[in-house]
DNA sequence: TGACTTAATTCTGTATACAGTATACAATAC
DNA sequence: GTATTGTATACTGTATACAGAATTAAGTCA
């Protein structure tokens, strides 16, 4: 193995390194999505920073990326707080993902090419065969990946990064309905994977929006009764 | 005046004091935008700190902030950069923003209020008279002005922040063309205004979509020619 | 002269220090 | 008993320090 062979192998793992902030940011991402921090709670550095074992460098600059993301807050002089999604908010993404998640499935069918229809074939099969089986997890896994996989076929990053962002942002939310909702959202997924493959744009497009839309409409009444959350400012 | 009457009026004086790492950013990216670090340039920290006169960490905070916007790239232990964007890039952000200046239309349209229908009109007769007048200075802010007003007649923050970002990214290739096409641009904004006013969804959508697909061809052959902007990595 | 190695310098990542600001709570006045 | 002020504590914003990585410059050998 000549010396460029091995530059370019072993290259990456110099890249993959993650600083101690990014590692930081996935770690509270996760802790705030798996529900450990509620929303408005404070995050300050100090406890963070020891609760990580790190300076408040890192966390400093894991709560600014966690800040752009729009999962905490951080007013001026004061202590971060996980954001809390307001009704009309959470109102907005829904509908704001109904018309992406159509553009995203038009995109997907414009760009079609042998090795994505592949791809899909492969995850439709799959999905049927769990739904079939009534394999719930597998097809909570395969719901997501529906998604991951429809926004690269778009073949555009900007939209699939906002998208992905969007979806973060309500995960929490969808994921309360996905108990029920699960095998109705895979035979939904599956109708827009068709419609795709068939390359109906205009079909898939509406299906798509359609299917964020039902499960938006679900989490909204489902959320609608309870008292939406306090912000427990002090003002 | 009563009490909570006062501390509603001045209570915004604390908020609005800007941090440094908010005045760095704000100062920075205008930098660019300008041209004053060209895409590519590598900006370091203690460069940046010296320039601006304050230390490190406002300037890290900074860089990461513009980061997210897209405008910086951070590689793991190296130096930030200016982002150069790839022909490809630029291709996918003109046409999401075509299919979002679109949807943008169709959601003010939806929402189109007695109030938004006065901006719509004053903007309207204002960029008329600018038009006969040949007053280009005029035309290119209300230009400007339109897309800010149509997102936010939109009344979704998620996505007119999100376009106001796709913007700015591509403002400096958008300003190129708009020396010659400021005008033509003023009378397809115009023909957008009236459709939305004319509470014609479709119609709006279709022409802010047309718009920015017409403009964006313009800027691809205008700099198809040139020589794409090299990356100056030492790879 | 030109490619390769090594040394010097610069830069990033992280930790720590300190001043100014917010918050919590007890003491005081009404 | 409630509102207000005073004071201690905790937290943020910013600067500085230092180790290790990246970059640049210098030197070496062909």
């Amino acid at each position: 193995m000549n010396d460029e062979n091995r530059t370019n192998m072993w290259t990456e793992v110099g890249q993959q390194h993650q600083s101690l902030n990014d590692t930081v940011a996935n770690a509270l991402r996760k802790a705030i999505f798996r529900g450990d921090f509620k929303p408005g709670e404070r995050l300050t550095e100090p406890g963070l920073a020891k609760l990580f074992g790190v300076s408040r460098n890192p966390i400093r600059e894991a709560l600014r990326k966690l800040q752009s993301e729009g999962i905490v807050e951080i007013p001026p002089r004061k202590s971060a707080r996980v954001a809390l999604l307001s009704r009309q908010e959470v109102e907005e993404i829904i509908e704001l993902r109904a018309e992406l998640e159509g553009l995203s499935a038009r995109f997907a069918t414009r760009r079609l090419t042998d090795e994505t229809r592949k791809s899909f074939q492969k995850l439709l099969d799959e999905g049927n065969e769990a739904a079939k089986n009534n394999d719930i997890d597998k097809i909570r896994e395969l719901n997501s990946e529906f998604h991951g996989l429809l926004a690269s076929s778009g073949k555009n990053r900007y939209l699939a990064d906002f998208m992905r962002m969007l979806r973060e942002r309500t995960l929490w939310l969808f994921n309360q309905v996905m108990q029920d909702r699960g095998i109705d959202s895979w035979y939904e997924h599956a109708a827009v994977l068709e419609a795709v493959m068939s390359s109906d744009e205009k079909l898939a497009g509406l299906l798509a929006a359609r299917h964020v839309r039902k499960v938006g409409t679900d989490i909204l009444t489902a959320t609608g009764e309870e008292d939406s959350p306090e912000e427990n400012d002090t003002a």
